[in-house]
RNA sequence: GCCCUCAUAGUUCAAUGGAUAGAACACGGGCCUUCUAAGCCUGUAAUCCAGGUUCGAAUCCUGGUGAGGGCACCA
């Protein structure tokens, strides 16, 4: 809806507009905001188009608002809008006519669980990143975060058309490996304590004797990867395409080839025995070792020989999901991806990097940092087994990724039938108990001959249309938590609209064109929230 | 010390530089002979402080204050 109503905006500026120069229009289409209104009074849709004239050619807002409607009213061919309103202090607001909303209502009942998708990715491959926990302990809420995040994330790209690639990767070798090695053991220099190390330590058995800490440590990575991480990763109903193996990138020579790459580059040097790559060069703080003088190779080594991987699969976008506290990672990232070829404008566009900040816990009213070497963490597996998935789903996915969130564990529990998915999937629920009833009585919705008369009727299909501009806004801009904003209102205005509108019972012909809103609105409640990874039930 | 986030009702969160800052929970009133009251209506209540940019700032800039995170030949 909005890029129609761009379009028309962007001719109707051309017409009105012609003294300035192509960059200046450019400037200014750039600048030109198309937005939903907040209040009813302000139309449906408003832009800011004259307050931008006025800036920039002189005169009065007003009067540049009354040149532009005059154009846009030639040009609104279609008649999208019923009114067009010029309003204080320069705006111009959109009435739509009725006649669109029907035809939103036919579209959402033709396409049903396709509606709002697009092609815009038809020949694009994106891939994401996430999760990624290292195998040495369960999935904590963090992990949930991100991985809720994640999953959602791809969901809505899948829903633009894009080939998504769902990648957790898997640091099964180095250092931790070895201290999750001597963990097992349990000697001196154990670090990671919980439950868990006793019971694989158990299921190791006399190997714990005999091997090395390291084979120890890979033995008991495979575990917990194999037989905590990826059950709850089903519980949390994701679905990783590939679980990419750290360990792959040595036996393959991948971080060999790629540091002789940047040493051929010229951007790596030896000081103090240890190899260093010139980082520095490309905007980080400071060089960064690639192979320390006792031989191993650093993370980060392996981690650019990653990404040379990603970039060599030839995705059009990569995103990186973090927690906050790797974000200290970004600069020597993007100084890697510029070191491997790419230009300052890729680094920007195609490599995404996300930061979810991290989540602090409230237990017995004192705030906790979980830490999985200190043991004070919360698993998601436990979360689970308090909370219903769609719940802790909703629950993370409400917030945006820069809040930094107190997770209330006693009252994530004692809440849960306060939760605001419920209040959204019992507005899908009592529509399918709608659909029901009037199937029964041989009521049959007739899309080709709605009429929309009440005003609840309206607000609502004018919710409906938002879906896919909202999509597309959030393959843009990545705030997710948009939504789960989105849902509660569809739902508030269900409810409202079924308050105000009865169904059953009513004259036919009413009866029918409010029976195909509140089917569309089913099928929009439950677009939006299996995008999310949430149920629409049709019973509560 | 340097760098990155964040700061909005009592609480947890929303709000592309736009018009009267929205919800939910909590607290106070009302509404079920009618398609699910897990609902609806209604009241109280907020942009950390000080400057600046702008026709317009919760949003951008500068400086404070407070919280979290990061600054290793760690992972």
């Amino acid at each position: 809806m909005k890029e129609k109503i761009e379009k028309i905006i962007a001719t109707a500026l051309a017409q009105t507009f012609r003294t300035v120069s192509p960059q200046q229009l450019e400037e200014l289409k750039k600048k030109t905001v198309v937005e939903e209104s907040r209040r009813v009074s302000q139309g449906d849709y408003s832009t800011n188009l004259p307050l931008l004239l006025a800036q920039t050619a002189g005169s009065s807002p007003l009067a540049w608002g009354e040149k532009i409607k005059a154009e846009i009213e030639k040009e609104d061919k279609q008649t999208l809008f019923e009114q067009v309103v010029i309003a204080h202090p320069g705006f111009i607001n959109f009435f739509l006519s009725p006649s669109v909303l029907t035809t939103a209502v036919k579209d959402v009942l033709k396409e049903k669980e396709h509606y709002g998708d697009s092609n815009e990715g038809a020949d694009k491959q994106i891939q994401i990143e996430f999760v990624s926990a290292n195998p040495t302990g369960p999935l904590t809420l963090g992990n949930g975060r991100g991985g809720f995040y994640g999953d959602s994330l791809a969901n809505i790209f899948d829903s633009g058309g894009y080939a998504v690639v769902r990648e957790y990767y898997v640091n099964d070798v180095g250092e931790q490996v070895r201290q999750l090695g001597h963990s097992l053991i349990g000697d001196e220099q154990a670090v990671y304590k919980g439950d868990y190390i006793g019971t694989i330590r158990e299921r190791l058995g006399t190997a714990i004797k005999k091997d090395s800490p390291e084979t120890i440590g890979v033995k008991g990575a495979e575990i917990i990867i194999e037989e905590i991480i990826k059950p709850t990763l089903e519980r949390m109903q994701i679905n990783f395409n590939n679980f990419f193996s750290e360990k792959s990138l040595y036996k393959n020579q991948a971080v060999d080839k790629t540091i002789d790459y940047l040493r051929e580059q010229g951007l790596v040097y030896k000081q103090a025995g240890a190899v260093w790559f010139q980082s520095t060069r490309f905007g980080d703080d400071k060089d960064r070792v690639l192979i320390r003088a006792d031989k191993e190779k650093t993370y980060f080594a392996s981690d650019i020989a990653y990404l040379k991987n990603k970039l060599e699969r030839g995705f059009d976008k990569i995103i990186y999901i973090w927690g906050a506290d790797h974000h200290g990672y970004i600069k020597r990232m993007q100084a890697a991806a510029q070191a491997l070829g790419c230009s300052q404008e890729e680094v920007e566009n195609k490599i995404k990097i996300i930061i979810v900040q991290l989540i602090d816990f409230l237990q017995d009213g004192k705030k906790f940092r979980m830490s999985k070497r200190k043991g004070t963490y919360v698993t998601l597996s436990e979360l689970l087994d308090e909370v219903p998935l769609d719940v802790a789903r909703f629950f993370f996915l409400e917030r945006g990724p820069d809040s930094h969130l107190v997770f209330d564990i006693a009252l994530a529990k004692e809440k849960s039938e306060k939760n605001p998915v419920y209040y959204v999937q019992y507005a899908h629920a009592r529509i399918a108990g709608i659909l029901e009833k009037a199937q029964a009585q041989k009521l049959a919705c007739q899309p080709e001959s709605i009429t929309l008369e009440h005003p609840a009727a309206l607000q609502l299909a004018k919710l409906l249309i938002q879906l896919p501009d909202l999509l597309k806004k959030t393959r843009e801009d990545y705030q997710l938590q948009r939504l789960t904003e989105y849902s509660k209102q569809l739902a508030a205005q269900f409810h409202r609209f079924y308050r105000d509108c009865r169904i059953i019972g009513e004259e036919k012909k009413l009866a029918q064109s409010r029976l195909a809103l509140a089917q569309a609105t089913a099928v929009v409640l439950k677009k939006t929230l299996n995008l999310m990874g949430i149920e629409a039930p049709e019973k509560m």
